[in-house]
RNA sequence: GGCGCCGUAGCCAAGUGGUAAGGCAGAAGUUUGCAAAACUUCCAUUCCCCGGUUCGAAUCCGGGCGGCGCCU
């Protein structure tokens, strides 16, 4: 009988401290034929590994995994190049008649990989020179004007900034605009490349309390086993605030630590609240692939 | 025991006679190329308690309770 696992790849996902990676292990140590192909976007970077809870040397040598440690921590991702690159790389275990499983919890990168995502062909250097570009132009006119003077080319857009107040995103239309010289709301109409693979969703989910208390003491781990150290040496190495790899959770915190801005006691406690504020974001998001049925 | 200062949401805190700023935490969300990001909304009918003055009190007065400091 030909079952969902043969048109449908699985999907372990869930808040961060919910247990994915030790799901996703004990899968695979009961068969063999399966490989892991990350969904956390801060495991993509080399370097961060203490404090984006990544699996050990040993565990990476024994399943294999992919899309772990692909990016320097200066190296600018995007959610488009990973729906690109995870679509490959399920294609290509797929072919060696292995099992891939997609395990992680942005699922930003979950949706563009499956839903798919608008293509842009635009080299990092294009998108980079319109970034800047939009940046300034903000910084100049103001949130207001440049919101403003959207309505007549974007009103897609117009109107989802008017909503959100996202800066963010008002940069984001600008940067598209300028460097395609098409409103992004046009271009987010066009249909996204579908994937030929059906996602099936396992949302790992755990009593909020008790995930609490998880988040707690992983944080304590974390710093147990090193991640000051890891912290230090990331900043030695020339590692700077300014780098895409360091939004993950902690670091940030941990360089206060070392610059002696902050007490480790204060940074573990913001540590752990910011944990707790992204799993939640987390949870709110992963409702619309169902009720946690893990 | 005396004197002084203080008591505003879970925490920090502004307001010193005209009808409770702000921040943090929390909750609910948004999310289509920076997403462990960024952002939106909600969150004190009430200011330690009791009484008084006043058209009106968190604000003034008296008493009580609690905290802190100094003195003895």
């Amino acid at each position: 009988m030909k079952s969902i696992s043969d048109t449908a790849i699985l999907v372990i996902t869930g808040p961060t401290a919910s247990g994915k990676t030790e799901r996703a292990l004990s899968m695979a140590r009961n068969d063999s034929t399966i490989e892991i192909v990350n969904a956390d976007a801060s495991l993509l970077y080399r370097g961060f590994d203490i404090g984006t809870a990544k699996p050990s040397k040993e565990v990476l040598a024994e399943v294999p995994h992919h899309l772990v440690d692909i990016l320097d921590p200066n190296e600018q991702f995007s959610a488009g190049e990973y729906s690109l690159r995870a679509r490959n790389t399920l294609r290509e275990i797929l072919a060696r008649n292995k099992t891939p499983i997609v395990v992680g919890g942005t699922a930003f990168y979950i949706d563009a990989l499956f839903r798919g995502i608008a293509s842009i062909t635009l080299t990092k250097e294009e998108m980079e020179r319109s970034r800047r570009q939009a940046q300034e132009a903000i910084q100049q006119e103001g949130f207001d004007v440049m919101h403003e003077r959207l309505k007549a080319i974007d009103p897609e857009l117009y109107l989802q900034i008017q909503r959100e107040r996202n800066p963010i995103r008002l940069e984001r239309a600008w940067a598209h605009y300028y460097a395609t010289g098409e409103p992004l709301g046009e271009t987010r109409k066009q249909l996204p490349d579908s994937f030929e693979y059906q996602p099936d969703y396992r949302v790992l989910s755990v009593p909020r309390p008790e995930l609490w208390k998880r988040i707690e003491s992983r944080v304590d781990a974390m710093l147990a086993s090193g991640w000051l150290k890891e912290a230090r040496s990331l900043s030695q190495r020339g590692v700077t605030r300014k780098m895409p790899a360091m939004r993950a959770i902690g670091y940030s915190e941990l360089f206060d630590v070392i610059e002696g801005k902050q007490s480790l006691d204060k940074a573990r406690e913001l540590i752990t609240i910011r944990t707790r504020q992204y799993a939640k974001r987390q949870v709110t998001w992963m409702k619309r692939y169902g009720d946690g049925k893990a």
